[in-house]
DNA sequence: GATATAAACAACGGAGTGAT
DNA sequence: ATCACTCCGTTGTTTATATC
């Protein structure tokens, strides 16, 4: 067993006895290059021999933090501290304050001891340092204890037990693992008075629930709202304005909702669109669709799909609020003379943006199936290889059906979605408007 | 019927960017 | 110089549906 380094994971790529890559977790596929950052980092060993010159590691790059009394200093924002350090750019200042906790080498030598050796030998010891065999839950329970209690040069936020063999690289995936388990702290929890509750609405007409909490110090964070999940969750809690929520930091630093602690005597509670939403609403600005067509106006131009940079949230409520915005797609309709009479948008910014709007006409006809809000599994979605709305609505449930992840279900979903009037007009626009794959 | 999985969604903090 | 905004990295919870 080893503490549970609080810090960034980061994966490190050995080519040659030489560092190649260290590469963010990211979403557990693709990640972030952080090589020249960690090449900063004084505690790497320069130069690695043997069996590690090329070999793939995990470790953790965490903030020094000697002396470190988890118990009484809590996570001081570590993670946040090194994510911060490892996203700034240029080479202001060394990255001394930082260090590396090696905890895996899924293709080393079988035996954990000779892997921790072999590291410890090439300049990595902490692993070795502070790792523990175990055979009785009562020593880990101990283990536990002490690194909680006891100071450490590192934040942590639990313990993990590792068994002593390791499966092969290539079978390790993200969220799976059975030979490796975490035990964390207690979280700190605090009671939050509730002092609005906002319902909001995503792309596909999903109703989240959020309470707006009194502001209340959990841990190293300052916690204002609580995701409460679906209506129905909250409807279980009951709980309404002036209630008292327990909340405390769930993972690494989100906020959750534990249980209601008491209830006023005023029961009147907000009224959550219910059934209001869905796949097919919201393709058109109009009363009581702002928020959902906020959101799929978001989320065609995230990474996910056009990644038009610069464009969240706020800067598309200001182009609605500023031009005639009729459909999802009215933004391509635009002229760049209109976007430059926009207050807040730069005349240099509003070309710049214009010209990224042009170039999504020319963007891959995948990209515009999602850009329309098809309830379409990415998998699916590159297994059908269709390249025109032509191929697209031609499919029939059973021509769906031969896709991954698409059963009777979704099947019979795409064939509705993709024949509604509201869709079909959609795409009739987009073909007006020139998008390829549309003619 | 049970289990697995993908997708959607939520919040916080630090750094960087662009507008005023 | 200040402010508003965006981006990124962190991950738990829920739901729907596919698949065994």
């Amino acid at each position: 067993m080893q503490p549970k380094v609080d810090g960034v994971a980061v994966t490190l790529v050995y080519r040659h006895g030489q560092l190649y890559q260290a590469i963010s977790r990211g979403d557990g596929l693709v990640g972030e290059d952080w090589t020249d950052k960690v090449r900063q980092i004084p505690s790497l060993p320069k130069a690695v021999q043997g069996a590690l010159a090329n070999s793939v590691l995990q470790g953790e790059i965490f903030l020094r933090a000697e002396g470190h009394v988890q118990r009484k200093m809590g996570g001081m924002n570590a993670r946040a501290k090194v994510a911060g350090m490892l996203m700034r750019r240029g080479e202001r200042e060394p990255l001394s304050a930082l260090s590396l906790f090696i905890w895996a080498w899924p293709d080393g030598p079988a035996a954990m001891s000779e892997r921790l050796a072999q590291l410890s030998a090439a300049g990595f010891e902490l692993a070795q340092h502070y790792s523990h065999r175990v055979s009785r839950v009562q020593e880990v329970a101990n283990w536990r204890e002490r690194w909680l209690t006891t100071p450490l040069p590192f934040a942590t936020d639990g313990i993990v037990i590792r068994e002593a063999k390791e499966p092969a690289g290539a079978y390790w995936l993200p969220t799976q693992g059975t030979w490796v388990a975490a035990w964390k702290y207690e979280p700190v929890a605090q009671v939050a008075q509730v002092n609005g509750i906002h319902f909001s609405i995503g792309r596909s007409g999903k109703v989240s629930v959020v309470a707006e909490l009194e502001p209340v110090k959990l841990d190293d964070k300052q916690v204002r709202r609580v995701n409460v999940g679906s209506v129905a969750r909250w409807r279980r809690l009951d709980f309404t304005v002036g209630d008292q929520l327990l909340v405390s930091l769930a993972g690494q630093g989100i906020p959750r909702l534990d249980s209601v602690i008491w209830r006023g005597l005023d029961r009147t509670k907000p009224n959550p669109p219910v059934g209001e939403y869905h796949s097919l609403t919201c393709f058109f600005l109009t009363d009581g669709c702002r928020a959902q067509f906020l959101s799929r106006l978001n989320w065609l131009s995230s990474p996910q799909v056009f990644n038009l940079e610069g464009l969240g949230e706020a800067g598309w409520n200001r182009l609605m609020m500023a031009l005639p915005f009729d459909h999802l797609f009215s933004w391509l309709e635009l002229r760049a003379a209109q976007l430059k009479e926009i207050p807040g948008i730069a005349p240099e910014r509003a070309e710049q943006l214009w010209h990224r709007f042009e170039m999504t006409r020319r963007q891959p006809f995948r990209l515009w199936v999602k850009a329309l809000g098809t309830p379409l599994p990415e998998a699916a979605l590159k297994a059908s290889g269709d390249t025109s709305w032509q191929q697209i609505s031609a499919r029939d449930e059973l021509a769906w059906q031969r896709l991954p992840g698409i059963g009777p279900e979704r099947a019979h979903r795409l064939v509705i979605f993709l024949h509604h009037p509201t869709i079909v007009a959609l795409a009739d626009k987009l073909h007006t408007l020139g998008v390829a794959g549309f003619d």
